[in-house]
RNA sequence: UGGGGCGUCGUCAAGUGGUAAGACACGGGACUUUGGUUCCCGCAUGCGGAGGUUCGAAUCCUCCCGCCCCAGCCA
């Protein structure tokens, strides 16, 4: 039977060798795909789909979920279905269904010509539900919303049957058609599944098919004016794409009695529905609903703000495709809730950040320093590398001159024993320059503000060796003063201050957890000349500081602008911090 | 208390009867012209609990406990 339902798809041979050896970490899936491939279920196919609701952008939760099922496929030499689960007119738009290719590109994947909609399938799907109701497995019902859910009963008494079930297939073959023709108000009737009002699985118990939604669609137009439900259309869909493996989240474990029970009544191929567990990230929100209002709301600025856990911040936050790729892999699959640490995904990101960055210097809160004993009108080109994982990034060079500016944060005027940046009478190098000595503090009169700091350097140390093998043991960061490039810096955090942000006390809500402190613009920060031709999306690590790139929306070449990505690790904050304990 | 799932380190997660992988995090050390990177070392006498089967149990059996999902004409 399987057999035969099966034989109109192209038997094996397309499939590339499992490797037995794969350094892939083991699933479920994984294992449930190599015993299908074992006993040859689906002629050695091995054909999965990513099915987005076009509602929203897709965040790193469908980023799980992208990888999986494009991976699989790739993997075991199959393929995967871009398919758009677009059943709902009212809260699609092809806004997003343009946001979502351009993600999936972005993420790595291709669905070559792949590409579906489930409004694609709405003639077929139509007549589908013609023959449930002609063999009598489905009925038109005139309850009310509010009826139906009375007579549904609840999670421990037995539902009742609707006084339509009973209608006969003359008469709901009428209703249907003329609820097609919009001769009925929405609302007024719908198309139900005949299956049991006393199953102890709510979804079984005569479950709508379709209902009147006089609603413009944004691929079909006013053609229809009933909609599908998800549970006929998503398996009606992967039957008639063939797919094997229909991969989704675990609250549809409950809907695959049902998932099964269309398809079966139908009689036409079945794939198999596999669930598992979506992913949570620690200070992030991962429900379109909630990240709708964030934008709606405006408490960002976006669907892709920097902060936003949606692929499309990610991306312009500077984030890589290949970061996010690992992280998938990375976090196994599995079917128990959990909670996935964000330092994981940042580690992730380090990890490809740095050996693909360039290094550059910059000084994001600049104080000016003055080297007495350097000449005047002097500059020198002091060079520089590029980065010092990839030597075949290069060298470059950068300007140094009489007046620097360098991090505040990199002077104390008086310095806990493990400091070893700059302080009075203390000598540092300054990267790729000289050795300088403090030697004086000018500050502000009334308020005692450092305003610039003097010093002398050691000619002799030129490039950042003396010559007498002294050692120092700072080395911080500078940029020329009259050659610095003005730029502003937005210095990202969590948006959320808590874990879990959706986990609220009585009376409130997530956006009580709101982070204030997300987002702080820095004006005026010092960068190295260089950066000038940096373009949107380019990424660099700050020394010392971060990974950063420029904005793509709101950055210019008069008013560049760089967010950063995430810091460096800093194991100075951790001894401050256990100092200040 | 109907049904469906799930419980292994702080967080993910392997393991499917032969004596608890790995990663992140964390702690310590080495190296360092980024307090970055890299490299070493440490980190579950125990797998939700209690019984039982077995020479041997995270894996099998029994009972119990806890957590998640389902009462949309959402997906």
């Amino acid at each position: 039977m399987e057999e035969r339902k099966n034989s109109h798809y192209p038997a094996g041979g397309n499939n590339a060798p499992v490797d037995e050896n794969s350094s892939a970490p083991p699933h479920f899936i994984r294992a449930i795909i190599r015993e299908d491939l074992r006993t040859g279920k689906y002629q050695g196919r091995v054909h999965t789909r990513f099915p987005p609701e076009p509602n929203g952008y897709l965040h790193i939760g469908h980023a799980k979920s992208i990888c999986l099922n494009f991976g699989l496929a790739k993997e075991f030499g199959g393929k995967c279905n871009l398919r758009y689960d677009d059943t709902n007119p009212a809260k699609e738009d092809v806004e997003y269904v343009e946001s979502i290719e351009e993600d999936v590109r972005w993420l790595g994947f291709d669905w070559q010509d792949r590409k579906f909609y489930a409004s694609d399938y709405f003639e077929q799907l139509y007549r589908f539900a013609v023959a449930l109701i002609e063999k009598g497995a489905a009925y038109v019902c005139d309850l009310t919303a509010e009826q139906v859910r009375e007579y549904r009963g609840t999670l421990t008494e037995p539902g009742k049957n609707s006084p339509y079930r009973t209608r006969s297939v003359q008469e709901n073959l009428d209703l249907f058609r003329r609820m097609k023709n919009g001769e009925f108000e929405e609302g007024s009737r719908v198309l139900r599944a005949k299956i049991d009002m006393t199953s102890p699985n709510l979804n079984m118990r005569d479950p709508a098919i379709y209902r009147i939604k006089k609603v413009h669609h944004h691929r079909s137009g006013d053609s229809w004016c009933i909609y599908p439900m998800y549970d006929f259309a998503h398996g009606i869909c992967d039957s008639l794409e063939g797919i094997t493996h229909s991969i989704c989240t675990l609250e549809f474990e409950d809907h695959r009695p049902l998932y099964d029970w269309f398809l079966q009544q139908l009689d036409i191929y079945r794939p198999q529905q596999i669930e598992f567990a979506r992913l949570n990230v620690t200070y992030t929100l991962l429900s379109k609903r909630k990240l709708l209002q964030l934008v709606n709301e405006g408490h960002v600025s976006g669907w892709d703000d920097p902060r936003m856990p949606t692929l499309a911040g990610y991306r312009r936050r500077g984030y890589t495709a290949e970061a996010i790729r690992n992280f998938a892999e990375i976090i196994g699959v599995a079917k128990r809730d959990s909670m996935v640490d964000h330092q994981l995904l940042e580690y992730c990101l380090r990890e490809d950040l740095n050996k693909r960055a360039q290094r550059v210097m910059a000084v994001l809160n600049p104080l000016k320093v003055v080297i007495d004993n350097y000449p005047e009108d002097q500059v020198e080109e002091m060079e520089a590398i590029n980065n010092p994982e990839d030597e075949s990034m290069g060298k470059r060079k950068v300007p140094f001159s009489r007046v620097i500016y360098i991090e505040r944060d990199d002077f104390r005027e008086d310095p806990p024993k493990q400091f070893h940046r700059l302080a009075p009478g203390r000598e540092v190098r300054l990267r790729y320059a000289y050795f300088i000595t403090c030697t004086r503090v000018v500050k502000d009169e009334k308020s005692g503000e450092i305003i610039e700091l003097h010093g002398t350097y050691d000619p002799a140390s030129r490039g950042g060796w003396a010559p007498d093998g002294r050692k120092v043991k700072g080395t911080i960061h500078w940029v020329s003063a009259q050659h610095a490039l003005d730029a502003t810096v937005r210095l990202y955090e969590y948006l959320f201050t808590k874990e879990d942000p959706g986990d609220t006390e009585e009376g409130r809500t997530f956006l009580d957890n709101l982070n204030a402190n997300s987002m702080l613009e820095r004006r005026h920060c010092k960068m190295e000349p260089g950066l000038k031709a940096a373009k949107p999306g380019d990424r660099f690590q700050f020394e010392r500081l971060g990974y950063f790139c420029v904005d793509g929306p709101d950055s210019s070449p008069e008013a560049p602008i760089f967010n950063r990505t995430v810091t460096l690790r800093d194991s100075w904050a951790k001894i401050e911090k256990k100092m200040q304990e």
